[in-house]
DNA sequence: AAATTAAGTTTCGGAACCGAAACGACTACG
DNA sequence: CGTAGTCGTTTCGGTTCCGAAACTTAATTT
């Protein structure tokens, strides 16, 4: 899939896949939440909360509340570091990979749908 | 700018901008607070809050509290609507037009960033 | 074996948000 | 007219989120 990318299409793609995200009843993540969600599947392993932090320019207790809630909806999992037993590593889930798919579909329809407008 | 767009380099892609997004000083706005703000730039006028609901599935009350916090970043203005005084026009403005730029010009960072393109 | 450092969580007070329902202002219809 | 319908806002009860600071447990240093 090719896309020519000017700075109005890029606002009307992002609006598309945000759209769609919102029809959708997929849980809706916070910016935050969606930032580790991605982390988590996209950067190597391991991933730790003070990690993640530090990556994304977050506070710790805000990780924390978001694992928990990532947690929640079985998108990711905390495992006890047995090495470092003050640590904790996130790992993903099939529920996560799942999720992403859906969204990375969600995009991919938005860019489709999002381009024909050069006029 | 072209890209070629797979599920993979998508998602990279989505990450790239929301992080840049997470560190900047910008506003941070709800997926509904910014599915709003782009409807208002980039779909043609007039927009009511009951468009816009319906527009982006989401409820009358939501909208209003988005317009007022929209409104109280300056992104976004109300107007009275003279021919239906029940109505109410939301309106662009100076700061949401630069907000959004500096959000398009994010997207296409990010876009350069997450696709080692190979054409 | 203390004392110190580190990682993650919990607590605290406050702010933002949500949907459903009630409400006030206004228009349209009978 | 008056009644019904429409539009946007506000209220209500409840959930979620936030940063700062205190805390728990574990590892490291002295």
């Amino acid at each position: 899939m090719a896309i020519e990318f000017e700075p109005v299409s890029a606002l009307h793609f992002w609006r598309e896949t945000i759209v769609q995200s919102l029809r959708r009843e997929a849980p809706d993540l916070t910016t935050r939440q969606m930032a580790i969600l991605l982390t988590i599947y996209l950067t190597p392993p391991p991933h730790t909360v003070r990690g993640l932090a530090k990556a994304l320019n977050v506070s710790k207790p805000a990780v924390t509340r978001a694992l928990d809630r990532l947690g929640h909806l079985e998108l990711a999992r905390r495992r006890p570091d047995e090495g470092d037993r003050r640590s904790v590593l996130v790992q993903r889930t099939v529920k996560g990979s799942v999720y992403l798919n859906e969204f990375a579909d969600a995009i991919l329809a938005a860019a489709g749908t999002a381009q024909p407008s050069p006029s």
